[in-house]
DNA sequence: AGATTTATCTTCTCTGAAGAAGAGAATATG
DNA sequence: CATATTCTCTTCTTCAGAGAAGATAAATCT
């Protein structure tokens, strides 16, 4: 913890970090016209590829009943579509077919922010970066999915 | 951009990272029994010390209002304490004192995975982390600040 | 083969949080 | 001393999420 002296805060730092891009997530979904849930559901989608409301809902940590309102309002939007599963006739898979207009005008700032920081740094350095990132996202996927399964029984 | 053959993915990598930890900031609210907004301006709160509503609502991304309804929260939670400012008695200090139960309990599976994984890495690389933290955080906080000073005039 | 159980999605209703507009109190400025 | 500005709080309306209940299709059992 203290060989260097100045890693003291390190756990601040890394606060503040982690809530620099909450803020960021939150404001670029606003000056989208869009909920928090909404853009990230939409990115999930766009990452993962089409799933059904069921998945969509347990990655987006919703219930069935908000998810199915989650899909009507994207689908109203024209950003997804629902097509009919076509080996099981009862699930529905829910297709990106879009992106809302403003989002690379929104993300413009935070990319070439962040851009121009990864710019700076060697070859070595951005492996250490992405090898981080890669993990981390791991970390906290299996971290959010014990959250999710342990809720409400947190005494032993 | 295609120097390094396993950075093609890089952008989808950190997206994917992004993802995780906005997923497991809502999922850590949520086993708290707090919104994701009561959580965040608690964060902030403990990060930065105690501050005003109004600074306050700007750093939450709220209008007056849901601040003033935020704190009321927070405060009947026993987390923060609403202060006259010694210099001007419109003014209002929030101040932090205290931290939900089970947040020790929530966050340590996510502190223990990121430790571990940090763990892994050298002092240089570890500089290099940190060194990336402290500046995307404030790239981020930049990104959002001309987000909701932008926020609907997108158009040039 | 027919009946039952299981799984998936949707609909409904209720609670809670966010936005908008306005009021009241205190400070700063002319 | 009077006016304008700043800051917080209050009220009303709208929208998103939780939960229970219902409908349709597939799988399983007798």
């Amino acid at each position: 913890m203290s060989t260097t002296p100045g890693r003291s805060d390190a756990g601040l730092l890394y606060r503040r970090y982690l809530s620099a891009v909450m803020l960021h997530g939150h404001a670029s979904a606003k000056a989208c016209d869009l909920g928090a849930t909404d853009l990230y559901a939409l990115n999930i989608l766009e990452l993962t590829g089409p799933m059904t409301p069921g998945e969509l809902g347990t990655r987006t940590g919703l219930t069935t009943g908000p998810t199915t309102r989650l899909i009507d309002r994207l689908e109203q939007a024209g950003y997804v579509r629902r097509v009919p599963a076509p080996d099981d006739r009862r699930k529905v898979i829910v297709e990106p077919i879009g992106k809302p207009a403003e989002l690379d005008q929104v993300m413009a700032p935070a990319r070439q922010k962040v851009g121009a920081i990864l710019a700076g740094y060697s070859a070595e350095q951005l492996d250490v970066l992405f090898d981080y990132f890669d993990r981390a996202a791991h970390a906290y996927q299996e971290a959010a999915e014990l959250l999710r399964s342990d809720s409400g029984a947190v005494c032993p």
